[in-house]
DNA sequence: GCACCCATCCTAGCAGTGCTAGACATTCTG
DNA sequence: CAGAATGTCTAGCACTGCTAGGATGGGTGC
């Protein structure tokens, strides 16, 4: 009994995962409006109701992808930030650039993450630690002293955040991005 | 004949901003996803087959109704500006807060200017109108001999975009706006 | 004044969406 | 090996954006 439960939910496990890596998949080729769930289903070779047996719903399932991503995202930034020894301007604008790349590289994922709605919390106790880990990846940006430094996490990540969806909607031109974040660093780390 | 279309073409005109309009109410007291075809129609008091034959589909019915929020914006943000007779940091600061209000006070139509997929162009020899009068307010908050002030309001936009929408999704807190925009302003006109 | 004609509008329907109820197997248990 | 429980699928619901085809009415020429 005990060991039959437990392959079960180690399948159950696996198909989880499965589904969360097909979504994903399917979104950043064909973006998320190709993202139904019959296609999903079909992609994972089993019918729709096997996908609310794991999921309350499509929503769900992109809070899911989304959670995968910021687990991605915490990395990249880390390793960027890792990269340089002190917080500084340097720190900064290392760990923006690495944010914006991310953007602009997976920007189905990204959209997941951050605009699309999602029943993920924000900044409160229950966040998943690795969108805190995000966060705190542009607040170790600043000098461990400096009371201001997560308001300013959160400006400077706003600003960012509008750089990436602006140029991935069309509305700012996108090669101009690394222009833009001089300034932006420029001003935040003078 | 003449007098005939002509009246018909006035009458058009009107049905055209009639469904622009009750678009926008639908949305901006129900959300989005409450403006469905069937349901405009019924509000216009037409069947459906009318709205396509003013519009290409709906997502230019959006686009429409963004066009009207451009306007009211650019209003807003000039009344703002003009409060203040020169550029600098006040003219900066009215104009980005009339800009995060226009967003919390109408989020629904901001969702239509700025975050929805739109046909509009931004930044083309082709941009309507109200859409440049927009931005060129921000670009106006810096010194007319700054050759730099173009990119600038790039950076100060996307900062405030970023901080609208983050706040509207709820992933920063919507009660520290006006801390966050004292710390943009501050950086960016010291 | 009348017949024609053309523009306009609506009814009905298509293919697709997210989601679910109930029948069907399949697997484990006693 | 029968019975129970678990899992899965088929079929369907109410909805979406969008469109083809027929009816209805007004404007035009005789």
């Amino acid at each position: 009994m005990s060991a039959v439960t437990g392959r079960r939910e180690r399948e159950r496990a696996q198909r989880h995962q499965l589904i969360v890596t097909a979504a994903r998949e399917l979104a950043e080729t064909e973006g998320w409006d190709a993202v139904t769930t019959r296609r999903l289903a079909e992609r994972v070779e089993y019918s729709q109701p096997v996908l609310y047996s794991h999921f309350a719903g499509k929503d769900a399932i992109v809070s899911a992808v989304a959670l995968d991503g910021f687990g991605e995202l915490a990395e990249q930034l880390g390793r960027a930030r890792a990269a340089v020894a002190a917080p500084g301007p340097v720190a900064l604008r290392a760990v923006c650039r690495a944010y914006l790349r991310f953007a602009a590289e997976r920007p189905a994922l990204y959209q997941a993450m951050f605009v699309m709605p999602t029943d993920l919390a924000f900044a409160t106790d229950e966040t998943p630690a690795p969108m805190r880990a995000c966060f705190d990846e542009f607040v170790g940006c600043f000098p461990a002293g400096d009371e201001q430094r997560e308001p300013l996490a959160e400006v400077v990540w706003s600003a960012v955040h509008g750089m990436a969806v602006l140029a991935d909607s069309g509305r700012i031109p996108p090669d101009g991005q690394e222009g833009r974040l001089d300034l932006l660093i420029g001003r935040f780390t003078g």
